[in-house]
DNA sequence: CCGACGATAGTT
DNA sequence: ACTATCGTCGGT
């Protein structure tokens, strides 16, 4: 079932684990596309790093709104998928999912999403386990686009996060300090499903 | 060594 | 809203 407004209502930290293993699903024509969380990252307003830290403006004012909203931004080609947490300007990023498929959203979508998210020269498909891996690749594949739905909530119609009752059995958490961005540091909080940490996007140490 | 991807600054 | 671009990671 959807996700409700109180889910999102929690500590960046705390909520980036427990988006792990709930399912994006995303209306496509007559379809219903899916992908299940297997990476997040917590973004906190005083992380020297996040958007939020750089201040409110129109085009994040999506983070300083209530948590549940959803936040896109566009970088470096392609579109990025957050969701506002618990106080203004946390947030947690989807850094990468993989193609899921049930009774809503059939196998036969996988071809779709090869599809909206085609190899980068040419050439053949990309293979499952990279179709959504990345936080831009998984926007492509489900085709989330910043005009859409930056800022806007989730819409049981069209848009929304599902929980189906999956919770990893285990989650790897890389708790990173010293990344240079500019000329701070700042703090960063991954997670991965540690049954996916072979196909995340980049290994956990 | 090479290809792919990415919490930005800058431009229309 | 969209685009460019270079450092880092990962695979061969």
């Amino acid at each position: 079932m959807q996700l409700k407004k109180t889910f999102f209502n929690r500590d960046a930290t705390i909520l980036a684990k427990a988006l792990l293993g709930k399912i994006i699903r995303v209306k496509h024509k007559s379809t219903w596309l899916a992908a299940q969380i297997i990476e997040t990252e917590a973004y906190y307003l005083d992380d020297k790093g996040s958007h939020a830290s750089l201040g409110f403006t129109e085009k994040r004012k999506a983070l300083f709104m209530p948590a549940g909203t959803i936040y896109m931004y566009y970088a470096r080609g392609g579109d990025s998928l957050n969701v506002s947490a618990k106080g203004e300007g946390n947030a947690v990023l989807i850094k990468s999912a993989y193609p899921y498929f049930d009774k809503i959203s059939p196998e036969t979508n996988l071809v779709i999403m090869q599809q909206l998210n085609p190899p980068k020269n040419g050439g053949a498909s990309r293979p499952t386990h990279k179709l959504c891996n990345g936080q831009t690749l998984l926007c492509r594949a489900l085709g989330l686009k910043v005009p859409h739905w930056d800022a806007k909530q989730f819409d049981a119609n069209l848009f929304y996060l599902d929980d189906v009752g999956y919770k990893p059995q285990k989650i790897l958490q890389a708790k990173r300090l010293g990344i240079p961005i500019g000329r701070d540091e700042h703090l960063e909080y991954r997670f991965v499903d540690a049954a996916f940490a072979d196909v995340c996007t980049k290994k956990i140490k």
